[in-house]
DNA sequence: CTGAAAGCGCTAACAG
DNA sequence: CTGTTAGCGCTTTCAG
């Protein structure tokens, strides 16, 4: 037999009249659940009088079809999820405003093509934990901010035929669908503006574990080395993007080494922590230091000072997201994208030598 | 008859497997399904051993259950809307770092919880369509990031019996559940700290058709009385929260009138916007000006100067909302919630007279 | 043009 | 302890 428990939502007891389902406007229109379907469908096979006056019964009850109901029926959903890893050690989650920018991005993407989206974070060393929302059927594909580093974990799961588009850099032998700035491209217009500006002691503050800062650092040192410069393993400083985490250890590097006229940052954040440390070391910015952040994130303007960073195309990214997605979807096949990036000039590392 | 069209996803063509279900195994571990579907839910009426089994069965497979049916049998649902307005005729979105912070906590206060978080934006003209998602069954219950100018809208939702809760202030005749942040009280402890230095012409930006922002004004001149001093309606400036509208705004009122010697701004990032007015016009602050922010966003302290700001419960803000939620669903009738608040010195209008 | 009936994947009485 | 069976609310053949 059958009966479900509670006709309300979900804990119980609540006072809530029963929600208003096809039969409900069926038997006040005096017509048959196959009619209404078809008329709140528009579909041609009903009476145009017919589905006129369900139709306004319908809007004036105030009645909204079951998602659920139908989905299972149609085997259709149109629901995305959209990921963020967080550091589960460290407790901190999702705070990075360059981050949290992408996610209204794509937030905006999927609404403009009628796809709701489904927000979680994840554990970053368990990325592939993010597969559970396709596999439970909740969502149809899975949006990743960020590869981090588990590049060999997102492998497996687009090998498991996963729907799947993540955020971030192009890496070797990689077999799921990526999308991203162009990391290579941005290290080097950082680097490269230090250099014009004088620098030759220019140190790198991030993880090159995760694939962008790879990436990027690639990028930097090819600059150097155009310049004619070794990179000096002693001026890299492997900072995460957790603020939490990273204060202290740029804080260390910044009171230990004091042989550095420059630095590229790989976020805004970590710009800005790097900013601090470097005053409370005694050291003044861009004078004593010329620094260039990355990302371009919507405050990066209002800073002190104002940074000079590598604009992120933030506003593309959700759109470029999506599609890969849907790409997939449809069958297609789409390849890893690598979006355009250019250097935004502000006062941490000027325009004119400093 | 019956027959769906597609075993696959949304759109058509892909060549994914078909998705695993119950009866697959079911047959694979010579059992029924109601034994499957008892064993996978720890049932103690299924032998221990045939449970362990089909666990691991199930396990290896990497199946998981199909939640929408699940959900359409058992009439429950997991998921909570979270709904952030944005401003359709300037075409601006969700970006405030404030608000973005509080949809984190959110998703984490529903992810603790076992809940699921469905994220959209609505019109801000329009607060009432958020209902759309409880009325398809999609979720549960909806929370909406900010009363804006629809107290009403909200009323009607609330009337119509909709499990909701809003983030924003407390207002007379409210019919709906709202959490935020103590708004008088931000707005005294701001005004009446700039008194404090000695200042005597504060002046006041933010939008109060807001609620949030109507209240913190409630509070500022509740200050200046008790200083003996009057409002003078010159001095207040509607400026709205998105950044877009607001800058043409503050810097005309920076420009045209150099009569005040403070400022209390309803967000970080009014903050920010009013700082740059104010240097443009050949002021400094906090010198010329002092200047109080509101929200504490992560960014405040590393701006320039750091921002001296009305500190919010972020943290707190996404478990109260969702308590008051899950308490709705239980039939409760959770009233309005006001957390506290406190202010952040720092050197926007630094502790000691400037 | 309209209704009856089957079934999407799952759960829960109800009988063994 | 386990299988059979009847739906959850919807769409869609198939027959009128």
């Amino acid at each position: 037999m059958s009966k479900p428990k509670d006709p309300s939502g979900a804990p119980a007891g609540n006072a809530e009249q029963r929600r208003l389902q096809m039969v409900d406007i069926a038997r006040l229109a005096g017509v048959s659940v196959s009619t209404v379907s078809r008329a709140l469908n528009g579909s041609e096979l009903v009476n145009a009088e017919t589905r006129q006056r369900v139709a306004e019964l319908a809007r004036s009850l105030n009645y909204s079809i079951n998602f659920g109901a139908r989905n299972l029926r149609l085997q259709e959903n149109k629901t995305v999820a959209v990921v963020v890893p967080y550091d589960a050690r460290s407790r901190q989650h999702i705070s990075d405003p360059f981050f949290l920018s992408i996610v209204g991005s794509i937030a905006d993407a999927l609404t403009d093509r009628g796809y709701d989206m489904l927000l979680s974070r994840v554990d970053a060393e368990r990325l592939d934990l993010a597969s559970h929302w396709f596999d439970s059927g909740k969502a149809i594909g899975v949006i990743l901010i960020g590869q981090w580093r588990h590049h060999d974990q997102l492998n497996e799961m687009a090998a498991r035929k996963l729907p799947l588009v993540v955020w971030g850099g192009e890496m070797p032998q990689q077999l799921y669908c990526s999308v991203g700035g162009d990391n290579v491209l941005g290290g080097t217009l950082a680097a490269r503006h230090l250099l014009q500006l004088g620098r030759r002691r220019i140190a790198f503050v991030g993880d090159a574990r995760l694939p962008e800062v790879w990436l990027r650092r690639q990028g930097y040192a090819q600059a150097l080395r155009e310049a004619g410069l070794d990179v000096d393993p002693a001026l890299e400083l492997a900072a995460p993007f957790e603020p939490g985490v990273a204060t202290g250890v740029v804080r260390d590097f910044c009171v230990s080494r004091r042989d550095f006229d420059a630095v590229v940052c790989c976020s805004d954040v970590l710009a800005l922590l790097t900013i601090q440390a470097l005053r409370g070391a005694g050291r003044s910015v861009p004078d004593d230091v010329a620094l260039v952040g990355y990302d371009d994130m919507p405050l990066a303007a209002y800073c002190d000072p104002p940074l000079t960073t590598v604009h992120q195309p933030v506003a593309e990214a959700g759109a470029e997201l999506v599609e890969a997605l849907l790409g997939q979807l449809r069958g297609e096949r789409p390849g890893p994208r690598t979006l355009p990036v250019y250097l935004k000039l502000r006062e941490s590392a000027p325009a004119a030598a400093a």
